[in-house]
Formats: structure tokens, sequence, C-alpha cells
DNA sequence: AAGTGGTCTAGACCACCAC
DNA sequence: TGGTGGTCTAGACCACTTG
């Protein structure tokens, strides 16, 4: 028996056609690394849509010429990582991310308000970006950007504050729709509209004094204390999408952490 | 499911020595599944200490009766669940926590002490414990409780002033030590004078207004808002150990979070 | 040098889901 | 029913740490 243990490169043996773009990576790294950021490239070029599978494991394992094993542990890594979501018997997708329920763990408000909030565009317009925005938006100072001014009520109770800067290229579309069209959630909508899908974010809060205008609109008293929750949403690239300031009243926060 | 179709039952054939542990566990689930929780609970029982390494992966393989790939699943998913460490040509070990520096990651200092903060312990007394304290340590109201009050501060900067609680019978070796001798650090002392390491912790965030004593110690205006981290902080088994209340000015609150 | 965890492979069978 | 991911096994070799 001619047993072919490892497929020497000695005469025109074909190679896997993937074995190209894995010889781009650091030699150094174990397989499963290398193939890893193989396939993250490949998410984050946006080559498959959060609706459309992956190939399945066994089609990747042929193209890359690497073991079930490695391969299930590049799609293990990636999944704990955020990219990835596997459905037994249904595939492999990118993951979209949720992220707009997400602002809401940080604040508890009267348990009347159990569904969902509603929004309320106050303002949506063009401005020049400022030194602090354009730095969150990775963009350059006095590029334009679209400014939305909204508020989040839970039924008539005012709950959140929120300015939001969109860099403008990309996000154009959103002016041709109108204030009240652009619904009470808006990572959707920059999905549809402008093709971004929103996979990660970065939060910081802290605690300042309500302007004049916020302590109007949240019904609180003037330089009374409010949480401030400043969020950069990315692309699974990392470009920075939106930069978003949410202000809410002090006594309405309530953040849980769990430590290993 | 996946019964193992090797070792067949019929005979006296002797089985693994820890077949017994596994067949306690739910059938249902995946063998990897019902090895964790075999494992995990003799690491919640303290069977092993921080500093001596489990038996190594050859020696569990064998004395379970699984294959490698599956001990190896079994130790990686207790790796990302924060019960162990794992290092290469040492061993794996039991996960000690190291909470005391994560308080810090909440609040932003003048970067001058970018040390490690001192503590000053203001009172240390037995209590009997209020409603409050027993529910967050799961103890019998009433019961009494071992309290520290101290402060934490930068070079003379008052940081944080922050209320202990800690159950009794357990924590009992800690009155026969001189407060001064406590420590900067409490978690290293509560291993080496009571032997319970803490695992795990869970903070939850709010603003309230300054206590006139708080505001007296933190050296901030009477009713200026700080931030109160409350932690309660466990063993491995989830009992808790450790009931904190620390309070540090507002302005100086920062935190951070990055969503997948 | 011996023992530990880390990587990688090959192949079998099972459970779930959609068509 | 066919294809997907999930589980489990067996065994080889490598890399790291310690004595």
């Amino acid at each position: 028996m001619h047993s072919v243990p490892s497929t020497p490169d000695s005469s025109g043996t074909p190679e896997s056609p993937g074995a190209a773009a894995l010889a781009r990576t650091d030699p150094r790294l174990p397989l499963h690394a290398r193939l890893r950021e193989v396939i993250a490239e490949r998410v984050r070029s946006g080559e498959w849509s959060p609706d459309e599978p992956l190939p399945a494991e066994s089609a990747l394992v042929a193209h890359y010429g690497v073991s079930l094993g490695t391969m299930r542990r590049v799609f293990r890594d990636l999944v704990d990582e955020g990219l990835l979501e596997r459905r037994q018997g249904t595939g492999t997708f990118v993951r979209r991310a949720s992220l707009d329920a997400s602002l809401f763990r940080f604040f508890r408000f009267g348990a009347a308000g159990s569904g969902f909030p509603r929004s309320r565009i106050l303002s949506a317009a063009r401005q020049v970006s400022t030194r602090t925005i354009a730095s969150a938006l990775g963009i350059t100072p006095g590029s334009e950007v679209l400014h939305l001014h909204r508020l989040r009520l839970y039924g008539e109770q005012p709950a959140l504050v929120e300015d939001i800067w969109l860099p403008l290229p990309l996000f154009e579309p959103l002016e041709r729709i109108a204030a009240d069209d652009l619904g009470d959630l808006l990572y959707p909508t920059y999905e549809r509209h402008c093709g971004q899908i929103v996979a990660a974010a970065t939060e910081e809060l802290t605690i300042e004094a309500a302007t004049a205008a916020d302590a109007l609109l949240l019904g609180c008293g003037r330089a009374e204390p409010v949480a401030v929750v400043e969020r950069v949403a990315r692309a699974h690239d990392g470009k920075p999408l939106e930069y978003r300031r949410s202000r809410g009243p002090a006594h309405t926060f309530r953040y849980r952490v769990d430590i290993r």
C-alpha cells in the first residue's frame, strides 16, 4: 500500500484552492490561528450577508485542506469572538448584533413601561463635525456628519435624550427619509437604507450635571446628575459607524456586572 | 445520549474508576457536559488548592475512560468559564480571582496616583446583620457579621469609602488581627487567615447623593452625587463571602464596556 | 530527560432542520 | 431525504517547563 500521509509537494500535486490565502499569514502561528484570520478577514470584508450561510464546514475543509477538527476549532473561536453564530442543521452565519436593547440594561424605568421605548426624533440635520465627533468617528474634523437629536420615552415618560452623529457620505440615504419614518430602532434602518451592519460597540459611562435643555426634556431639575452613555458603534471591520451620546436621570441608572 | 459503545457492561469488565461519578449525571447531556459538571464539582468542593496542579489530562482520561479530545473540550470550557487556568508544561490549576484591582476600573483618579491605592481601616467591629446585609450574604437576618469601614486613598487624596460585611463564624480569625495588619488587599488576607478563596463577584452600579459622613471623608460637598458600587463576592461553590459597598465622587467615575 | 499541555489529523456516528 | 452542525474516538507529533 502506498500510504499517502502528508501530500508531499514534490511533483505538480494540486494544492487546495485556499492554500494561497493561508500562505499569506504568519507561518509561526498555529494553523487554526492562521485559518481563523483568513476566515475573519472574509467575514469582515462583507463577503457573506447575515442572511446567507457560509459554506458548510465540509466545503471549507476541502477548500483549505485542513482537517475537520481544525476547522471546528476555527469556527468555535469565531463564535466565541462574536463574529459568527452556528445553528445546527441550518448553517453558519455572520452574526448581526442586536445592540438597540442593550442601552436599556443601563437604566431601570418604572416597571410600567415594560415594553419597548418609543423614539421621537426632535431634529435631523447636517452639521460640521467638531473635534470630539470627528475623533470618535475617525474622520477629519470639519467634515460633514448627519446629526439626529431624539427623545426616547416609555409611554409619556421621558427616559433618555440622545444625540447621534453619523459620517456623511455613508449615511446620506437617511436624509431622504422623513424623521417619522426612521423607526424606533435605528440599526435595522442603517442596514436597510445604507447597507451598514453594526457589529460591535464600545460604551463609556460617566456622570454629569444635566444641561438646562436636557433637564427640560427629561423633566428633571436643572444641574441634577445624569448618567451619560457614550457609544461608538462599529462595523465588522472596525470602521466607526455611529457616535451616540445618551443621557438619562441618574436615579434611574443601574448597571450590573458579573466578574468571572 | 451518545452511549459509549466500548466498554460493554455485560461481564465483570472493570469500568473506569470515575465511571460511577459520571453515571450520577444527567444521561441526556453530552458526555463533555456531564464530565464538565463532575470536574467543576470537584473544583468547587475545594479538592485542589490554586497552588497544586490538577491531575494531568492523561491521568483524568484514564480515570474517567473518555478520549483525550473530550477531556480537552471539558478543560477548555472550564477555562472559558473562569474556573481553571492551564499553563503549558506546568499543569492545570484552579483559578484564583484577582478582583482587588477591578474596582478601580470604575473610577479614574488623578494620574498622579498611578500606583496602587492605600487602605486605611477606620473601624472593625461585630454587628448584627440588617435585612439588606443578610440578604446579600445569604444568611439569616440578625446573625452576626464582621463590619469593616475603610477609606482608600491615592497618596493623601481620598478616593473611595467602603463598608465591608463578612459572615461571622467564617471570618472570625480576622478579629484577632490588628486593623493595621489587614493589608491593602483583603482577598489574600481572606485566603491566608480564613481559607476562603474569592472566585467571582457581582457588582451593581448606582448613583446616589453623598451622606454627610461620606462627604466629609471624601472631601466633597454634602449631597453631591456619588457613584455606588455594591459587590457580592463568592467562593467557587457560589457561597457569598463578602458584601461590599464602595462610594466614590461621581466626577471621578468612568466605566467602559465593550459589546461584542 | 520526563512530563505537561497544545496542535493536528482521520474517521465514525448522531441530532437537527429544511425541503 | 439530504445536508448541516454536534459529539466522540484514537493516535501522532510538537512546544513548553521543570528538575
